[in-house]
DNA sequence: AACTTGTCCTGTCATGCCGTCAGCTTACCG
DNA sequence: CGGTAAGCTGACGGCATGACAGGACAAGTT
């Protein structure tokens, strides 16, 4: 079902053109690593890809329709995240563990695409859709999954039943995905990487198990 | 300790400056809420203004010095959250009460100022200190109350001693500041404003306290 | 009222990026 | 080898940027 990649003006792109394609895609991520989204010009990214601007732009709609597509791939990559709290166990030294490993995941991923979210957050918060989709759908997974767990344990009495599993989970996935993107912020306030972890563990599982860990 | 006003050259501005000065800032602040950061432009600023991009040049350097300027005056501002968590009691339903209104205080702040915070965000991630000062002098107030609030809690034995009292409340205020970011956001998850704040609440009194909140 | 002084604003200009098009080159295929 | 479609770029009008010099203006002085 993914349909052929095709130019602006609607030509089928080969295996040259792929390939120029994603040379440009690739060029544009290492930019916005170093350079601030609202700099990144069109012809910078053409002359790092040794091309020519009216090549982005066959591509390319413009700036932030190439971005769209680095998030889209990496929402993709990010699907995996799902693992990391689907149908994990929630009791006991168990749970503790699950919390960390949550962390962990999360956080590394977060990480190793510091840039491009960084600009789908931005895009999100502005109110465009197109990135509040990606944005979701990277989030989602992760977050169906703790609400699944809450509600799990609600149904097993562990958990009051006037908790919002939803509003609760999602509020513990844009606590993760803000600590993440504001990793270095922290060390400011004295507080290093080692200590940040378990930390945010220990909050996971007081949010989905109102409980503290058993360590 | 308010140095005066001064023009990009040198000049010291005078009543009739001062008045185009922050016209220029309050147009640059509505243009952030209505179009995307990234297509805001002087010539736009200006023309709202009803004066020309020369005169928006004497007074800021571009378009990130006068944002630079507005975010300023709003941490001033925010210094007022302060009082959102400072001195608050956190035991039995005065706990909860608190929990509460910090959540509730913090999110009308957010919502107020959303357009220029999500810029401060973006600066902040990309690892821009001026932007990054900012923001720690609007969270750094709620921080470390609610550091001191866990602080306390540990000398009374309420709380673990191995809990980060910095690292959690640092992430406690993450989560604030990031759902409020996204408030719209959570409306797709089936979440609505009413069901966030409680859970918000509840969340932050787990954290703080480690127990769940008397109600 | 004419003059002076310092603030304030804008017209204008060189520079550089944007986004588009026509047209050239390259690759593939019968 | 010729046809066809893909791939790329030079060049161009348009617009934003950022700097400057000089004109407009207000307020005080003589």
């Amino acid at each position: 079902m993914t349909g052929q990649v095709r130019t602006v003006d609607g030509r089928v792109a080969g295996r040259r053109g792929q390939a120029t394609r994603q040379k440009l895609l690739d060029c544009l991520s290492e930019m916005l690593s170093s350079s601030p989204y609202r700099d990144v010009k069109v012809i910078d990214v053409a002359r790092k890809a040794g091309t020519s601007p009216a090549t982005f732009y066959q591509y390319f709609p413009d700036v932030e329709g190439a971005v769209l597509e680095i998030a889209e791939s990496m929402a993709k990559e990010g699907a995996s995240l799902t693992e990391l709290a689907a149908g994990r166990s929630w009791v006991g030294k168990a749970g503790w563990q699950t919390a960390q490993d949550l962390v962990e995941g999360f956080l590394t991923f977060w990480r190793k695409n510091d840039a491009i979210l960084r600009v789908v957050d931005l895009g999100a918060a502005e109110g465009d859709k197109r990135f509040y989709k990606i944005r979701m759908k990277i989030l989602n997974s992760v977050n169906n999954s703790l609400a699944d767990a809450i509600k799990d344990l609600q149904s097993k009495g562990k958990v009051d039943k006037d908790v919002n599993a939803n509003a609760v989970a999602g509020s513990l996935v844009a606590m993760l995905a803000s600590v993440a993107g504001h990793q270095k912020g922290f060390q400011s306030w004295g507080v290093k990487q080692a200590e940040l972890k378990p930390s945010l563990a220990l909050l996971v599982h007081l949010g989905v198990t109102q409980k503290k860990p058993v360590k």
